[in-house]
DNA sequence: ATGAAAGCGCTAACAA
DNA sequence: TTGTTAGCGCTTTCAT
């Protein structure tokens, strides 16, 4: 049978209290008898049990990592640097997949919860206002991940959309394409990417034309869907902007389909710089994050908030950059 | 204040051990008394502490799920079907990721069990058999998943890598290929795969060519370099098998670099079928998993352990099936 | 420096 | 049908 602190008591003939206070490092007890229960619990091979810690309050040394969905490896990213640190740090990650579906989200919340799960992640666009609101109210720690709520007070650790929409199309017209495509998806992510394309254009003193701005569904095939209004457009453009890489290589398959070429033809840049790039021929560009450092910050954050019910709130926004590879080249005028 | 079960137990004027029946639905509650407290409940929003049920020796509805490496899609595939099924029956899934490290893994089996998760499914190519034994005798609830272990009486679903080789194989084969390499990684899958290929080339009555295997590491570049020492041979293969769709497309690379064309010159195969099949180009063939049903039967296995202390051990294993695309054709001589 | 004891929220055996 | 009560394993005041 597992031993128990009582069992670690009585061996060491001390009282639980003092054996829980050399577990924890609290008050003071002298080196003899520290010394002594060290010995006793390495030799019982003790663990504490958490699930009684935690019913006394302390951390149940838990994360709970919301995403919408694994397919996009993007996320297993995420997933992959926030669980290597967290590992450091003595946290487990409980990981949910919400599907973009409120129902789940909801539910997940809640369940977790009873958990006694620390704190959240929330990479996922988040569509529960009103339980979002009212976590931070609680002072439950809790994070975005990945994509911002611009009305809501709380915390988030992003990539610049804007700045990396920017980049993409600016790399773009510098290659001197002016006639340029955007395959987005419904996210603010997205928006806020197509935000900054929409800027570059300006600079450049280049009109925004709103029928090169294609919103579809996230998927693959949906992506080519949304490539296929440009590409079969009478006067389709020289480039294409992909508000993912997934998005991105939908529109290099669709091109590929009409006998397109890339880039001779058609320039094509995506957004997260997945190893998916370097895999698709051509090599897709793409805007690259920091993402070991996107996923090092949350859980910074959260953990500081769980261990030192840390209160003050940060946007922190990291910048992308430009990932250049063969799918881009100077129009083919 | 979050209520408890004492909140719920005044308010509807009985005792916590009435409440706890109605929300375990034990012993006989009169029809009048479970609405009241359902009522109650449902008013106070009330749930239950988990953490205190599970110290009465009630599960916490958690499992684990060790993986050696995220970066492999096939693992977020996984992942996505075992937590979709997990999260319908009321489970949480644990990420675990062990990078293949002895120390990784067994830190996390400790640390898990101080948390006292349900179960254990691991699809990692676990190191220390002696704690594997150890938890298998203790009757805790753990499933091997994509990789048995012959030696240790144990429950698993997997694949049949077997077959899968074979399939494979024959099917370079039947395209008229007869030198066939292969490119395979450190695991018992590859090993078993290859064993496989070795069993299609003695039904073909092709002597098997030690050379033409090649076993090293997991990654792309390094599949790249395996891939190297084949096609660099001065008797080069016209086919290869790639033991995972990785190692396949670190061929295709590979062969590009060298201005071999796919499937012309060279034909190639990969196995798992993860959606990094469709994205290269030409398509890769590979051998498709059942994954879905992969993951619904090892989710089965552990929880119903979990909760019938079913104590018979199985081992599952699916078969493999051939996707065929453009990346294999018949040999040109 | 150490211990006694109350209690976290729940379950289950036993009583009534 | 319902209630009493003794824990599960730990933490934490408050004494000593």
């Amino acid at each position: 049978m597992k031993s128990t602190i009582y069992d670690i008591a009585r061996l060491a003939g001390v009282s639980t209290a003092t054996v829980s206070k050399v577990i924890n490092n609290t008050g003071r007890i002298s080196d003899q008898t520290r010394e002594r229960i060290n010995r006793i619990m390495e030799d019982l091979n003790y663990r504490p049990n958490v699930l009684a810690s935690a019913m006394k309050g302390k951390s149940t040394y838990q994360i709970a990592f919301l995403i919408p969905d694994i397919d996009n490896p993007i996320y297993a990213q995420y997933l992959k640097h926030i669980e290597a640190y967290g590992q450091e740090l003595g946290y487990n990650i409980v990981l949910c997949s919400t599907d973009n579906d409120f129902a789940k989200e909801t539910r997940h919340i809640t369940l977790l919860r009873q958990r006694r799960v620390d704190g959240f992640i929330i990479a996922s666009k988040f569509k529960n206002d009103e339980l979002l609101k009212q976590l931070v109210e609680e002072g439950f720690p809790i994070a975005l991940f990945a994509h911002e709520r611009p009305g809501i007070s709380i915390d988030s650790v992003t990539v610049d959309d804007y700045m990396g929409g920017y980049l993409a199309s600016k790399h773009l017209h510098s290659l001197g394409h002016r006639k340029i495509g955007v395959v987005g998806e419904d996210s603010i992510s997205s928006d806020e990417r197509i935000r900054g394309y929409k800027f570059a254009l300006s600079e450049a003193n280049i009109p925004v034309d709103n029928k090169l701005i294609v919103v579809g569904g996230a998927t693959l095939q949906e992506a080519e869907q949304s490539a296929a209004v440009l590409l079969d457009s009478e006067d389709r453009p020289s480039a294409i902007f992909g508000c993912n890489d997934i998005l991105a290589i939908g529109v290099m398959q669709a091109a590929k389909a009409r006998g397109i070429r890339i880039p001779e033809q058609l320039s094509v840049i995506g957004f997260d710089d997945t190893p998916l790039c370097s895999i698709v021929s051509p090599r897709l560009s793409s805007i690259s994050l920091p993402v070991r450092e996107l996923g090092k910050h949350v859980t910074d954050i959260i953990i500081s908030k769980i261990e030192h019910s840390d209160t003050v709130k940060q946007r922190i926004r990291l910048l992308p950059e430009l990932a250049d590879r063969d799918s881009t080249a100077p129009v083919n005028m």
